[in-house]
DNA sequence: GATGAATGAGCATTCATTCAT
DNA sequence: GATGAATGAATGCTCATTCAT
C-alpha cells in the first residue's frame, strides 16, 4: 500500500500501472491480486488505511476532548498540514479531484468517507465553539468550508510538479497565512472589529 | 475544438479518446488528424484559442487603460469568473493540475503561456495601483497569488462532479465572497485598519 | 512519375506515401488519381515509361543491327550501367525483389514485361554471336544469366544506403570488372584457353 | 522467433504483423511483448540467434584451425550455402537490403554485426592463405567481396518468389558454379595461367 | 482538370486481470 | 502464499482512396 500511494502520487490513479506498484513493493503482479480485488480496491484500501484511520482518531479526540475548542482545532489542522507536507497523502484528494469523472465509484466512496466526514467534524467542532461563545457567531458550515479550502489548495500544489513554482508559491506558508487570517479574523470572539 | 474541450472537461486529457472527440464533432477519426498533429497538439490549440486569446485581450485592455485600476481589475476578474461559470474552460487548469506529471510538455506549455502571463499581468496591475496610491502597500505578487487562488478553486470545483456538492459549496459564490474580502480588505487604501 | 520514381527509390513501394509523391510533384493528392487508378498502377506506369520504353528501343536496335554482335551488346550493357549509375531506375528491380511477396501482381507484371524480355533479348543476341562464331559455344541462357547478375547486384547496391559501404564495394567498378571477365573470359571466341 | 523468421521471410519486416507472428507461434499478441520490447527488437533477436551465433562459431573454428585454409573456407561456405538453401535465413539479408532506408537502426545493426564481421572474417582467412602461399597473390578484400556476392544473390533469389523462375535460375547451382570459378580461377596458387 | 476535405480500415503497443503451478 | 506467464480489449495514429466543389 505504501508503494501504491507513492505511485498514485507520482502518476495519478489511471496512469499508475499495477505492475509498477508490485515491483516497487517487491512482489509480483499476481500477489497484488491476493490482497486487493482490483485497482480500485487497492486505492480504496490505501485511502482507508491512510486517511480514514486518521479521521477515526480525530473523531475520538474530539469526543473525549474537554475545554477550549481552538487548541484542539489548531492541533488537528496542524497534523493535517504536516501530513500534506511530509507524506504523499495530499495526492489522494488531488487524484479524486482529477479522476472523479472517470471513476465515479471511487469519487463517491471518497466523498462519503472522507470529505463529508471531515466537513461534519469541522462543522460540529466550530459549532461547539460558537455555542460556548469561544468563536464569533459565524455560520459553522461556512467557516468549515473556508478553513478547508487552503488545505485542499496546499494538497494540490504540493502534488502538482511545477504548478506552485510557476507562481512562486510556497504551499506550507500559504496555509499558515490562511489559517492565521482564519483564526484571528474569522473565528476570533467578536470584538467589534472588521475582519 | 469545442468537442475536444467538452470531452477533455468530462474525462480529462488522457482518458479522452480521440475517436470520441471526432464523433462528438461529427467527423471521423482521421479528420481530426487533418487539423491537429496529435492529441497534445489538439489540447494546446484548444488552450491557445480559448485561453491565450483572452489573455491577449486582457493585456491590450490593460495597456490602453487609463484612470483607476480597481474597475479594470474587477472587470477582468468578472470576465474570468463568468467564463468559468458559463463555459467549460475551467476544466483546462484542472486538467493541467491533474496530468502535469504525465504530460510535462503540456504542463510546461501551460505554465509559460497561461499561468506566468496571468501572474505577471495581475502583479503589474496591482503594482500600478499601489504606485498611484489607489491600493494599500501590499506586496503585488502576494496579492496576485491570493487573488488567483479562489478562481483556481472555482475552476476545480465547477469541473469535478460531486466535489462541491459534498461540502455544499457554490463555486460562484465562493469567488464572490473571496473577492469581496480581497478588495475591501486587502487592496483597499490603507486606512490603518487591520485586514 | 518522376516524383514517384524518386520516392519509390528512397523508401520502397509500400513505404512511399501517395501524399508525398503528390507533394513532390507539386500537385494535390486527388490529382494523382486522375492519372493513375491506384498506387500499383502508378508504379506500373513508371516501369512502363522508364524501363519498358528502353527495352523497346533495345529491341529495335537489335532488329536493325548488322555486323558484329559484341559492340552492340557492349553498347546496351553500357547504357544499362549508365542508367543504374546516373538515375534512380535501379531502384525498380530492388523494389520488385523486396516486395514481390506482398504485391504479386506487380511482381508478375515486372517478370513478364521486364525480366523475361531482357532475358530473351540477351539470350537471342548471344545466340546470334555463337551462331556466327563470334562467341564461344557457351549456352546462351547461361551466359545471359551470368551477364545480368552483376547489373542486378549493382542496382541493389546503388539503391541500398550503407550496404555497399559496409564491404567497401564500388558498384560501378564491380560491374566493369564482371563484364571484363565476362567478355574476355566467357564470350571470347574459343581459343583453347581456360576461362 | 521461428514464427517471426518465417513471417519476415514471407512478407518482409514492415509488412509482417506482430499479431500474425503471435498467431503462428500459437500465442497471443500480448505474449510477444513479454519477450521482445518491440518489433525491431524481435528482428534483432532473430538475427542474433540465427546468424550472429553462427558467426561466433565460424570465428572459433577459424581461431583453432590449423593446416590448409582452403578446406576450412570451403566448409564454411558450404554451411552458409546449406543454410540459405534449407532454412529461411537468407531472407534476413534480403530484408535488410529492402528496408534499410526505412529502418536505419536495423540496417546499421546488421552491417556492424553481420556484414562487416563476415567480411573481416573472410578477408582474414584469405589473407592467411595468401601468406602461406596457398592462394594466389590476389587482394584479400577483393577476393572476399567476389566470394560473398553469389551468396547474397542466392539468398535474394531463394527468398523472392518468382524472380529466379523468371530467368530459370537455380540459386544453389549458381553458387556452386561461382565458387568453382572462384576456387580454381581466383584463389588457385599462381601457375601463370590467366583466370 | 484540379482540389483538398473526409473517410475508416489497419497496426503497434499497453496494461488490468486471470490462473496453472 | 506467491508467482509470472498469458491474455485480449483498448487506443493513438497512418494512409490509400473517394468525391463534392
Amino acid at each position: 500500500m505504501a508503494a501504491a500511494l507513492e505511485l498514485f502520487a507520482e502518476k495519478g490513479f489511471s496512469a499508475s500501472r499495477l505492475e509498477d506498484v508490485a515491483e516497487r513493493a517487491g512482489v509480483s503482479k499476481g500477489t497484488v491480486y491476493l490482497y486487493f480485488n482490483d485497482k480500485e480496491d487497492l486505492f480504496r484500501k490505501v485511502v482507508k488505511a491512510d486517511i480514514i484511520e486518521n479521521i477515526d482518531v480525530f473523531e475520538k479526540m474530539i469526543e473525549s476532548h474537554q475545554g477550549d475548542i481552538a487548541p484542539l482545532l489548531k492541533s488537528i489542522l496542524e497534523q493535517i498540514g504536516k501530513m500534506i507536507a511530509e507524506t504523499r497523502l495530499g495526492a489522494i484528494p488531488k487524484i479524486i479531484l482529477s479522476e472523479a469523472g472517470n471513476f465515479p465509484a471511487l469519487a463517491s466512496f471518497y466523498r462519503e468517507n472522507v470529505v463529508k466526514r471531515m466537513f461534519r467534524l469541522f462543522t460540529a467542532l466550530i459549532e461547539r465553539g460558537v455555542h460556548t461563545g469561544e468563536f464569533r457567531g459565524i455560520s459553522p458550515p461556512d467557516a468549515a468550508r473556508i478553513m478547508m479550502a487552503p488545505f485542499l489548495m496546499m494538497a494540490l500544489m504540493t502534488n502538482s510538479p511545477g504548478f506552485a513554482e510557476a507562481v512562486e508559491l510556497q504551499p506550507a506558508k500559504h496555509v499558515e497565512t490562511a489559517l492565521d487570517i482564519f483564526f484571528t479574523g474569522i473565528l476570533a470572539e467578536n470584538t467589534g472589529e472588521r475582519i
